[in-house]
DNA sequence: ATAGGTTGATACCTTCAGCGCATGAAAAAG
DNA sequence: CTTTTTCATGCGCTGAAGGTATCAACCTAT
């Protein structure tokens, strides 16, 4: 049976073409290197060595099995190297659930901060709702969350990456757009609105607080924070949405500032579980432990 | 550092996920198997296994070794596949020296024999006239020849794949065509004759031989076999030729016969050096112990 | 809760593969 | 013909690796 000594004992006197020299690289004795030569080749069948009075020559065995024993030997180098920087965390891959809302607003410079930092560690992307991502997390199936709290799942944490206010989202060349200052939540009851569904809870909570939505005249819902914009580009009305979208660049949206609201009522959190094995993760993590600016990353 | 076995070892328990298992797999005891992988886990600086109470698992780091043991594995068996390959003959090169005028006749053949029966074998052609055939089976350059006598070179050894008669080689319509039976060498006295030139030393002998040459016109003179029928087929004069021409279909030119010829005297053989250490050349030369049929193999 | 079963780790002993030293054998060089 | 070079062989020793017995941790089922 071959053995990487071997492998290693036969290229060093078929590099050498003298047992002697070999045996000098090798760090040992003659004698036992030759030993092991004559027992691979009794071990293969074949003879790889032409001894000659001046040194040995390869046979054309011999110089077949040089080369298969230099791939042999670079792989067995290569192994335990590749082994070492996957469990780094240098090397490897992370999947990243992310909201189609974050993808406007701290994807790109969290990609950009890993590729920067990690450029062995491959991305894989996948859009889905915060809720989502938590079930993945738990799953298995994501490494990395973009998503809004709660996070009220067992070995979850999370970093605080973005928050942003609430604006109100009104076609180009509405009133409110022509004005100076900020518009009050009052001052949308008599506005048709477009809302958040059910499923968005996360806005529908906010702007419930901040608007008196029952006295408004909603006249559309949508999740997508992307569909209420369009749906105002569109002139169907108004919406509260995060201030990210004047980075989108809808056509026929324009914002103007909501009274109400706080600076930081939108959170945006890199949420995982402590007890992943993933070492990429680990090594990708601290460089989501710093709030995002995306200000100066976008036009 | 690495060895096969324990790339053997960690394959075993990463296959099974399960020591004892593999170590049934290896044929031998749990202990060691596992004092083998902690070894290798150490000598990595990497944890590959996460030990759990109903068997283990693999760590990241792991998978990917994994695959890299598979692999190495992989390339340890076949090295020493190869090289017994390549000591029997089996696989492997012989660099085939031939003549213009063997490329018309048994070239084809012999290729047809070696494809047959040693697929493997890739041959590299290089056409050569005999003498330097000679030259480059000792300078190693070749492995075979495809020559005429004669060989007297040190330990070349050689075996007799073709003979054939000379025949009368006239331009279409020449008097000789349209006759029945043979023409004799002193017939060719009163005609204008193509010649081989000196370096063609074989087939100027034989023909000095059998025909008149001082009496004939000597309008021309070749070295190469297709240089003469070209010259026939343009009209310049008669030459004797191999029979094989016939075979090549030079447009303008008819074969007679020449009634002083031998059966046999024109001879084509195989050489090489009986010291050579090419194992493909040893597999490829019982292929070469029997004379070639050109006649069945063309059109 | 506790006993039994499963699984990997550890302790201790034994064997033999592989090393170094000394030396032999064969061929080339002077 | 002696000396040198180079690979092969004999011998003793060490340590790497295997086996047996046993431990420790954990899970399961009564």
């Amino acid at each position: 049976m071959l053995t990487l000594d071997q492998a290693r004992a036969f290229l060093a006197v078929a590099e050498e073409r003298h047992f002697g020299r070999a045996a000098e690289r090798l760090h040992m004795t003659q004698p036992p290197l030759s030993r092991q030569v004559q027992k691979l080749e009794k071990s293969l069948g074949v003879t790889l060595f032409l001894r000659e009075s001046r040194g040995v020559r390869l046979t054309a065995a011999g110089e077949a099995f040089r080369d298969e024993c230099r791939q042999l030997l670079e792989m067995a180098e290569r192994a335990p190297r590749r082994a070492r920087l996957i469990a780094s965390g240098q090397v490897g891959l992370v999947r990243l659930g992310y909201t189609a809302a974050s993808g406007l607003s701290v994807l790109g410079p969290v990609l950009a901060r890993i590729k920067e930092a990690a450029p062995e560690v491959a991305v894989e992307l996948h859009e889905m709702v915060s809720a989502q991502q938590l079930e993945a997390l738990r799953g298995g199936a994501i490494d990395i969350g973009l998503a809004r709290p709660p996070f009220q799942l067992e070995d979850v944490e999370s970093s605080l990456l973005l928050t942003e206010p609430l604006v109100v989202a009104v076609p180009s060349g509405h009133r409110f757009a022509r004005r100076e200052g900020p518009v009050s939540g009052r001052e949308l009851r008599h506005e048709s609105m477009i809302m958040y569904s059910e499923q968005a809870r996360y806005f529908r909570d906010l702007v419930v607080d901040l608007v008196d939505v029952h006295a408004a005249q909603v006249t559309h819902t949508a999740t997508q924070i992307l569909t209420l914009a369009a749906l105002v580009g569109a002139g169907h009305g108004v919406a509260v949405l995060p201030r990210t979208i004047q980075h989108l660049g809808m056509p026929g949206v324009e914002t103007v500032p909501l009274r109400e609201s706080p600076a930081d009522v939108v959170q945006l959190h890199a949420v995982w579980l402590a007890t992943s094995t993933n070492p990429a993760l680990h090594h990708v993590l601290p460089l989501l432990q710093e709030p995002v600016d995306i200000t100066s990353s976008m036009h």
